[in-house]
DNA sequence: TAGATTGTTAATCGATTAACAATC
DNA sequence: TAGATTGTTAATCGATTAACAATC
């Protein structure tokens, strides 16, 4: 902390530079490792060392990480236990996240049955599809309900966070309802950009396009 | 094209700066996007009207189309049609391009059935796994072989574009026999960061990663 | 203490945006 | 012609990296 603020401890807080999203996004990557190195039974690690595992500078991780504290000891590095909970605490692991999922497709279904997400802080607590056929069956302790209740269930049970695995063209009117019901952030694999409030976190997941801009540089080799 | 270039016109055009990596990642967001267009019957659309749709401005796109030449015209936007094809000239999906499947699970089975590949120019032509019980299983008209035979068969098949859908531990082999194949570019789905060599394209598609990024948001909306 | 590594500042690098002449 | 929009340059913005004093 710099000893200079001229603002009182409060305000000195609230002026810190606010981390921007591309830091955000890589918190979970460091995080991961961290977890991998705890397992392996590595109790400390320096910037450099995890910087290598992950493919990122020194720097950058000690940079990144300044914008939320002191995490290490200078001629030491990190204490990985420390480091992981703190990182967990700033990204809200602490505390366990429960979503919806919509569309029980074969995606969804594989989303569903991920054990994945529900170790690491996010249980999917309610699921919706438009198939009457699924509507009333139960997966992984669950009952599908309709898209119709969308709103009103993540209402009831308080949910921020959704996942939707809907083909394209119901995706829209799915993030509707969502947003109605109170849902903050939204995970979409539908391969379109969704109009959502300002207030509302959207990301994708597009393997096509992915994949598409790596096809880029296949072709450029197939060339020479 | 810049009439005062010193060089002769082919140094000319290997000295035509080379489009940066998210420029490339931006073009199949383009081509999504022009492809919806010339579904709804738009046959001309302005660098300005395109950019509202997918939450780019204007000019950016311009910018990002100018590395590789001419497409629009003064006064009057862009051909919809012309520029899908350029771009997917761009991106090498003029051509279908054959890709190795690594892990039938939930998540390589959605994969496998998605329609979404083949119809952009991605075809799974060869699917492995390391299950006794899934090997010599036949899926979506293919045979799934074991994870042992992939760099022949890769090789065989001359496939330069692979998918991994296997659990983490696995990854790291899997990404090897691949590269030993003669695969240049992986989409990856585990958690974990592949070493791979200089020549060989790796990007990740790590949903847990994606929604922790926005966790943190979550948790300082709860804060206030 | 000497060596190592942090946290932070300043320099560099690269990407985005604004602006506008060219031109349809 | 007047209005619209491109392609491109220059300005701005933001992110990454290098460097180093502080310190374990």
């Amino acid at each position: 902390m710099n000893g200079s603020c001229i603002f009182g401890l409060e305000e000195c807080v609230e002026h810190l530079e606010s981390p921007p999203d591309v830091v955000i996004k890589r918190l979970p990557l460091y995080a991961r490792s961290l977890r991998y190195l705890l397992q392996e039974g590595v109790s400390s690690v320096s910037s450099q060392e995890l910087g290598e595992r992950i493919n990122v500078t020194a720097a950058q991780i000690r940079k990144d990480l300044s914008y939320f504290g002191e995490f290490g000891k200078q001629g030491i590095g990190y204490d990985v236990e420390k480091l992981l909970h703190q990182i967990e605490r700033i990204l809200g692991l602490n505390q366990e996240w429960p979503a919806a999922l919509v569309g029980i497709g074969h995606l969804g279904e594989a989303i569903a049955r991920y054990e994945g997400f529900r170790t690491q802080g996010i249980r999917i607590s309610a699921m919706f599809d438009s198939d009457q056929h699924k509507i009333g069956q139960e997966m992984t302790g669950l009952v599908i309900h309709s898209v119709d209740q969308i709103d009103t269930i993540v209402r009831e049970m308080a949910i921020r966070l959704a996942i939707i695995a809907v083909p394209g063209n119901f995706a829209q009117d799915v993030a509707d309802r969502l947003v109605v019901g109170g849902v903050r952030a939204i995970l979409s694999y539908a391969p379109i950009v969704l109009q959502v409030p300002d207030h509302v976190w959207v990301r994708y997941i597009d393997p096509v396009a992915v994949v598409h801009s790596m096809t880029y540089y296949l072709a450029r080799e197939e060339e020479s």
